[in-house]
DNA sequence: TAGTAGAACCG
DNA sequence: CGGTTCTACTA
């Protein structure tokens, strides 16, 4: 192998899944995905609306690994019910609506998305891994009288840095213990050189 | 409150 | 990595 770039198209592992009609098949924006490493389910009834409801009702239960994606095109006829599907699929459902123009913007939108480039594919959901990072693991091992246990105790029982830091001492209590939880508190609020 | 298992820290 | 001190939990 030659020390060039690794190559985008190869290195994309199988995370993207589209969900689509049969009637789709044969389309263009399937066939401009099938060469881009995306996996394709085809379903016969999600030409109806109502069958289309609970299959993304379904759809959003099983399926945890990803984080799934609902593109709609917008023609003068979808438009007059938008705001109902709108309503359903981000409000009620929590997903990611993405209207699009036509199957060529969808395409190249799908592709943009699974293919990340630099940014993070929205098909992963995302994890706690920002705060499990082992930079930010190393970090708060750095206050005194937090190891490695108390450290992941308290990353997973707050969801930020931040809010670590301005944490009272009884929040911190049932993570680490009394004794710790006063470490950590007059850590974050000592005063660098003479005290007041 | 005493004893023990485990965590943090230091050599 | 091993030993010591300190902490947290249970009886």
């Amino acid at each position: 192998m030659e020390s060039k770039a690794p190559s985008l198209l190869n290195a994309v592992p199988p995370y993207g899944h589209v969900i689509t009609s049969e009637k789709w098949r044969n389309s263009s924006l399937i066939q401009s995905l099938k060469g881009g490493g995306v996996n394709i389910l085809f379903e016969k009834e999600l030409e109806q609306e109502a069958a289309t409801r609970g299959k993304l009702v379904r759809y959003r239960h099983t399926s945890s690994r990803f984080q799934e994606l609902v593109l709609v095109e917008k023609t003068r006829l979808s438009e007059q019910n938008f705001s109902a599907v709108q309503k359903f699929v981000v409000l009620d459902l929590g997903l990611t609506l993405l209207p699009v123009s036509g199957q060529t913007e969808a395409s190249q939108l799908i592709s943009q998305i699974v293919h990340g480039e630099g940014r993070e594919n929205p098909f992963r959901r995302r994890s706690s891994s920002r705060l499990l990072d082992p930079k930010v693991l190393a970090l708060v091992q750095r206050v005194p009288g937090v190891g490695g246990v108390k450290a992941l105790a308290l990353l997973q029982e707050f969801s930020s840095v931040h809010q670590l830091c301005s944490a009272a001492p009884h929040e911190l209590e049932p993570v680490v213990g009394q004794a710790a939880a006063q470490q950590i508190h007059s850590f974050f609020h000592k005063a660098t050189a003479a005290g007041p």
